[in-house]
DNA sequence: GTCTATAGACGGATAGAC
DNA sequence: GTCTATCCGTCTATAGAC
């Protein structure tokens, strides 16, 4: 194993992942021919299709490298705190922390390319019919599982059918502060001072997402049972 | 005026408008050419051309057409509900749903087409660089800013800095409910029997954003003042 | 592993007949 | 207003030299 050889095809595999998660975030999958990429990434432009086969598998590749290690640790903060818990059951709180943790713990490194990412994901959830939404759908179900057990433990009063639509709700509103945080701040006028401090950013989401998750459904006039 | 010459232009126009919202909102505007677009809508290849002058002008019709509308009725809702409360402040309830009625009205309009511009606009939210944001901020800056004004009457010990990210959050949820709805029931599995009932969505939407932008926000450990 | 060159398909836009 | 034919650029992917 000589040290020349293998070093640069992880750093040439690595730069064109980071600058996709870039370029994609910026201007979507469609919106980023490879050889904007390739010459962005300073590779060649027959690179993509050595490494990784083609621009699909390349997709997947870049998905599967974060959200792997970013859902196991949603799981494993759950474990953690289930153990420390003894039998207890949860609070939304926490579970809502153990959620959203990993995500802002992303979106703060934005030297090693996560925020991108971050941005990029929350981007994709909106977009349908590509294979890419049923390659996220797959990774993300034992965590969803997970999940639903755990709030089903720590709201026993919110009805069955409920649940699925507050954490719909949940997870809408995460998705979309990581992902058009600026668009938003752009629409309404605000400063670019915290914008980026996740630990502030991890309270405010949490006291809103905590309140709308415990509240009851007012009903309107309703016609039948 | 002869009644033959005019008709069928609008209904060109009409009919493109209509395809691209449903190709758009399924493929994103990359993904969607012009050539699958007007065989799609069952009109000439040129006829984008002739009626819009290019695909990007396609784009700014398109979203006019219905934000417009949709922006005037969030305003006219608002006057109206200050008018009746003569001088006392609305509740954060009464302005939610004065916000998100527009939206459910457009999504329960699977006919005319309004729920497929729904999804397209959450999509889009979340698209950067594009000038179709750019477009889409300034036609709703009126919106928000009476909006905001609205809910610093309705919230009045909210902290200033505080109030521009619930509303980042409410809008969010609003966005991400609308647009990926199909999604989150894909990945979190849910039967579609009531999915698109538009006023028990309005309710639970509700309950769900008045209580986040009411609650208190809870902060962690924090280093300064 | 990296590069150049190119194949082969498809993109938006338009000219000009009708 | 509608249509066909076409220009010209860009796309992904690959073959083959080094």
């Amino acid at each position: 194993m000589s040290l020349r050889a293998v070093k640069p095809q992880h750093e040439t595999r690595t730069r064109i992942l980071d600058t996709a998660e870039e370029l994609f975030m910026l201007h979507g999958f469609e919106g980023t021919s490879m050889r904007v990429l390739t010459a962005s990434a300073a590779v060649n432009l027959a690179a993509v299709n050595y490494h990784f086969g083609s621009k699909d598998a390349l997709i997947e590749a870049l998905f599967r490298r974060r959200l792997d290690p970013m859902n196991a640790a949603r799981i494993a903060e759950l474990d953690r705190l289930e153990i420390d818990a003894k039998g207890r059951a949860l609070s939304p709180d926490e579970i809502i922390r153990a959620f959203i943790g990993p995500s802002l713990l992303l979106m703060e490194d934005a030297k090693g390319g996560g925020r991108n990412f971050i941005r990029l994901l929350g981007r994709t959830y909106t977009e349908p019919t590509k294979p890419i939404r049923v390659l996220i759908g797959q990774l993300y179900v034992p965590t969803m599982a997970r999940y639903k057990a755990a709030l089903e433990r720590a709201l026993p009063h919110m009805p069955g059918g409920e649940l699925i639509w507050r954490m719909h709700f949940m997870f809408g509103t995460l998705a979309y502060t990581l992902a058009a945080t600026d668009t938003v701040q752009l629409i309404a006028g605000c400063k670019p001072e915290d914008r980026y401090d996740a630990r502030l950013l991890e309270d405010r989401l949490t006291s809103f997402l905590a309140a709308g998750l415990n509240a009851p459904l007012k009903q309107t006039v309703k016609k039948a049972a």
